[in-house]
DNA sequence: CACAGGAATTAGAGCGCTCTAATCTTGAAC
DNA sequence: GTTCAAGATTAGAGCGCTCTAATTCCTGTG
């Protein structure tokens, strides 16, 4: 920067301005500033800028897992919002281990980044505070109940009893639930299936799977081996992990949906390909990501917030993988 | 910093070798400085210390696209290398456009990352160099010819070769090719198809699909609507666009793999879901991450690197897409 | 032609840390 | 009781930029 000023023959606060772009200079010397470092190779370092200014003109968002299309979907929303905003956008990459999602975190937080997007943040809530050290964080699908951090979320009782209610109205009466692991906290999908089950007057079941494929598939496994009528409906938490269900399911010579019935949930690419044609919640991902983006950049704005968006509404996407019960005994309809 | 000094009773420096775990600090005063920084709710400015020490233990990571799920592979191989040295990881998100991509790659410069991995670059490797400013940087799957500029790659010629071998193994021959789109510069695969198509004797028909489920879709269509007689197998050069051109094939009333062969490449976790099956080239993606950051670690501790990793070898994972072509008026072999 | 007022430019302090070199403690050896 | 080296601590100068306030340079005006 000495050394532009020098070959500009202006000071350095002249080039920290040009380089900035600032209103207030003239043509001749801007031309001249900007020449100079064309000739001399020079890009501001924006590590001091950063420092010296105390913005950083970054935003961090964290995505839990990047398996999960999901989280593409959410990211897609944050990175279009933000697109036309003067800000850029670092991604960190979670995990399921508490350990790692916190360094991740707080990798963000010292760069000192403007503001934080939380997606798919599993660790406790009363930690996560202190970690942020005042950084404005909005925490997606996820409400959480701490002073100053916002929330953008779905509605997910509310999807899951749309996947109770599609499947009830199908004429399905044993729906088990593929629940999230003990791990993440997410219960409003679990507590929708929950509460659903007990207004129709069903019996619930529940099993816990991983949110992967593999895991979906061993809880139906776990599922079907259980003693007992076996469900004729299974709602998944997920996509990945309905999927695997599915897969299960299909290798115990049982068909989908002429057998077993499945939803899904997060209505990701997968679950639309006419291939497998998953029925799925749509949470609106993309949505919600830039909901939250949205959010995040009214707060650096200073625009007052007084209340926070709505949870979203779900929709039901039905597919192929949802169907009337087989006749069957059993199924106490006689 | 000054405060934490201060209530400690030391000096700015000592608490500044504390925050970093230096040896050479009595138990007392390290204690007494991890007090004071606990009471006073200090964490250290990494800003300022990445400015001051001229190194940021952090190493960047271009994702092209984070809704192939082969980049997710790539992503965990990087990180599962770069997990026990002392360096994080940074995220940025590509594009298919060049100039988002350059900013994405100008945003991990402008934060004075030690290194920096290209996971699908797809623009002007001219234009790189220049851009980079010097920081070490490895191309991920992708042969590029910048001096200063590493680069780890599967050999794909072989692997479309494995492709296309297999399917004459099966006994089709009119093998068509579905290709990355003009503005991705990875040839390799149709190289190899073309080349292997050749040394068969074989025609070769190519049709660009875009890297989604979509172009792979409306690629297979344009390959059906085409006059002639119709392929009876398709090499797609990415998995997503061949469950597109799966789709598209199944809709036209055509069966996989009775009718029709197809062949994805990236071997990702869609592939390999029963329900799917998708016979795929696998080029390791996971080891190729681990492979890039392997070489950039290297390249950052000094170790002197005399030759470039080979071409990791592809190899064929065959499932269900594939199998020998109808036997069919049209086929040549009566 | 002096002068107000706004635009353009600059000096210089400071952002929060690390680094080098210098200084201060030790405690063992003589 | 010295002496000395190793270990512990610190002063102070940067890192490369931005910011504030002050200065200089232009116009157009009376």
């Amino acid at each position: 920067m000495e050394e532009v000023a020098r070959e500009a023959g202006v000071s350095r606060a002249l080039v920290s301005l040009v380089m900035r772009g600032a209103p207030n200079v003239s043509a001749a010397r801007r031309a001249a500033v900007h020449r100079a470092a064309e000739t001399l190779g020079y890009t501001p370092n924006r590590l001091a800028s950063r420092l010296a200014s105390r913005s950083t003109q970054t935003l961090g968002l964290l995505l839990l897992d990047l398996h999960n299309p999901a989280f593409a979907d959410m990211y897609d929303g944050v990175a279009r919002r933000i697109a036309d905003s003067r800000h850029q956008l670092m991604v960190a990459v979670g995990s399921t281990d508490t350990d790692d999602e916190s360094a991740a975190i707080k990798s963000l937080v010292d760069l000192r980044v403007d503001g934080i997007i939380l997606a798919g943040f599993i660790g406790d809530p009363g930690k996560l505070l202190p970690m942020l050290h005042g950084t404005p964080t909005v925490v997606l699908s996820r409400d959480i109940d701490v002073p100053g951090i916002d929330f953008v979320h779905t509605d997910d009782v509310a999807g899951a009893a749309l996947a109770v209610d599609h499947l009830y109205g199908l004429g399905h009466r044993r729906i088990a639930h593929l629940s999230k692991p003990d791990n993440v906290p997410y219960p409003s999908r679990r507590e929708g299936y929950l509460q659903a089950m007990a207004r129709l007057g069903l019996e619930p079941s529940i099993v816990q799977a991983p949110m992967t494929r593999a895991g979906g598939r061993s809880a139906a496994a776990q599922l079907f081996d259980r003693p007992g009528p076996e469900p004729t409906a299974v709602f998944s938490y997920n996509d990945l992990s309905a999927i695997g269900a599915i897969e299960e399911i299909i290798d115990r010579g049982l068909r989908v949906p002429e057998d077993v019935s499945v939803v899904g949930y997060d209505n990701s690419d997968l679950a639309s390909s006419p291939l497998l044609g998953l029925t799925s919640v749509d949470p609106n991902s993309t949505g919600l990501g830039a909901a939250a983006a949205n959010l995040l950049l009214d707060r650096l704005a200073g625009v007052p917030v007084d209340a926070l968006p709505e949870g979203f509404a779900p929709t039901l996407v039905p597919r192929k993988t949802t169907a009337p019960p087989p006749r069957q005994p059993g199924s106490g309809r006689t």
